[in-house]
DNA sequence: TAAAAATGAATGAACGTTCATTCATTTGAT
DNA sequence: ATCAAATGAATGAACGTTCATTCATTTTTA
């Protein structure tokens, strides 16, 4: 019943175009090259695509949009400070331990002047649930009323660079994810104890 | 005795490599556009470089020693912890809300594959420093003895996380920067204290 | 006036994008 | 059940432009 194979072009493109861009930066993706590693003709992108710029940007908010819903995943606003931020931070780190090329991806893409173009279009309750959740926990006393900035540079800055520590590290030796789990954990504990009254 | 204006053309285009990159992003800056836009030929520029590539190596470098300079400037790895990591947070947040664009191009560069062709150039006495004031730190016992990836996650990450947000936001508005260091002071206590023993 | 610095026209390669064309599949009339 | 008509996903050659780089020539400096 089911077709053995189904070759979907646009996976192809997507997928070729984010190891492209991993590889050789946002600058070595070229439309020709692309077409020729996903195994498709240069004019069968603009099936798909509007351009190159629109298909940027389409990469982006896609994979943005997964690595949300994947950190949001068992979180809810309402749950304890502390309890809240391990699964936030537990979320994040497993997705892109999984998925380094959307990471990489990622970091490329906000740190460049592309970002710009899509801020207003990223995830509105992701947003929503992280505010509420700052809000939450400084209206219950569980963390001290900082400065919102503050309180993000603290709360998630330091998860994100050590993912980056984790994805330049010998991740494919055995017992490696086990211990940078634990690593994590230890610096969660201390941002923690950071935020508090 | 002092010329009216010397017209430094390899500053001219190492200036406007930067602004155009942090505008443009590095696929943005083309040879030609850049020799018109620091008002010098084409040819010129390989007076002074050897290719696009190169420049683009010799600039982060460059922008990279400056930083790497203004951070140590009063700093010694004898010092005491707190007083130390004080120095280096002011001594990195001066220099770079005083120059956004390399800050921005710096980002831009170290998102990029084209970091890891110049990783083994940076600055080795600035990264000695580092290390040795992280290993004193813990010897002395004024920080716990965390892991190397822990120790920076925390020390630094909030850093450079809270001078996007300075670099974001409104800092033509008048008295915005003292609010921004006495925030950045804030910060800088809870990281203090999330290291300590 | 000799040497050094700078020029800018020229080059071929590569760029993003277009579009006339193909053809396997789906539709609908009989 | 048959088959002509219609569809639209996919192609890839071709377009005009821009790319990084070179080098014979001119300008500036000392």
């Amino acid at each position: 019943m089911a077709k053995e194979k189904i070759i979907d072009k646009g996976a192809a493109i997507r997928q070729a175009a984010l190891t492209m861009i991993v590889d050789e930066g946002l600058h070595g993706l070229s439309m020709q090259r692309l077409a020729a590693k996903a195994g498709v003709s240069p004019g069968t992108i603009y099936l798909y695509f509007e351009n190159r710029l629109d298909m940027l940007h389409q990469l982006y908010l896609e994979v943005r949009q997964r690595s949300d819903q994947a950190m949001l995943d068992g979180f809810s606003a309402t749950m304890d400070f502390a309890a809240g931020l391990r699964v936030l931070w537990h979320n994040t780190f497993r997705y892109f331990v999984a998925h380094p090329i959307e990471f990489r991806f990622t970091e490329q893409f906000i740190n460049s002047p592309l970002v710009a173009a899509v801020l207003d279009q990223e995830d509105p309750n992701a947003r929503q649930q992280r505010r509420d959740f700052y809000a939450r926990a400084i209206q219950n006393e569980q963390i001290a009323d900082l400065p919102v900035e503050v309180y993000w540079a603290i709360a998630f800055a330091p998860l994100y660079q050590f993912i980056r520590f984790a994805l330049e590290g010998s991740l494919h030796l055995p017992g490696d994810f086990q211990q940078l789990e634990s690593k994590l954990e230890i610096t969660l504990t201390r941002v923690i104890k950071a935020l508090q009254k």
